[in-house]
DNA sequence: ACGGTACTACTACGCTGTGTAGAATCCCAG
DNA sequence: CTGGGATTCTACACAGCGTAGTAGTACCGT
């Protein structure tokens, strides 16, 4: 099989289909650390080996961390998949000039139930409401 | 020289260095449609075939529309760097299962200024505030 | 102590995407 | 109908991802 088809919308995270999967398995085991063995269980149809060489590059890309306490080295995912995923949404909004525009724009692209969540979650903020201008 | 060495952060976009200043030329030209030779101007450091190679793949992936009226074909942006940008996070938001949590931890992360912006941008929206449901 | 077993590390290869650009072709103006 | 720019075709190098074998190493049971 090939590798990279990744239509863009996958490519968002910067990561491939395979290295998305196993960063899956890692967030799935609610922040548990696993053994590669463990994590190669639970996608059957790659080589123990590939998932091993999958989690290395992952390793290299600061997203998953290995604890070597005794053999079984031992992988978990470096932060939740929310904080990844709010990490890029912050990322994309940081390379455009004017971060104000943008953010109109996702406001107004956003669903209104995520829009609701959005306004909630702002509102939860234990920071200030008022009238900060940069 | 060579190709992909995006750390990640820059391959938010899911395009090239390369293809990234195109866009930019396009971002930056006032929505205006500008010609090939145009664009090619605006790149000095590369050879003229390069950009259109360059534009004619980012036509492929949407992201550039050509005007073919005459000759000199033209080239623009299909959408604003914001709304691209504002759709790059809709994406990285909609790849998660759970959207609350990350828009929970996009709130916490994002600065306060920008905290600021967007509460306002979403004040400002024509839409309602309360319960919508699908 | 020795062999088996499991784990890790090293190495390699094919495919696709991006950067790069020359070559070939096309089309309009003069 | 000819020159010159514009457009399209074709090609190559290199890096990243998917894929996995092989080799090296540590541990465990007998």
């Amino acid at each position: 099989m090939a590798a990279a088809t990744e239509s863009r919308r996958e490519a968002m995270t910067g990561l491939g289909e395979l290295e998305r999967r196993v960063m899956d398995v890692l967030w799935g085991s609610t922040g548990r650390q696993l053994t590669g063995r463990q994590v190669a269980d639970e996608l059957p149809d790659r080589a123990y080996t590939t998932v091993l060489t999958i989690l290395e590059r992952l390793r290299r890309k600061t997203l998953v961390e290995r604890t070597t306490e005794g053999n079984p080295h031992r992988f978990a995912a470096t932060a939740s998949r929310e904080t990844f995923m709010a990490e890029l949404m912050v990322e994309a909004l940081g390379s455009a000039q004017d971060r104000r525009a943008v953010l109109v724009r996702f406001a107004e692209v956003v669903s209104p139930e995520e829009a609701v969540v959005l306004r909630q979650a702002l509102e939860d903020l234990p920071d200030d409401t008022g009238g900060k201008r940069p």
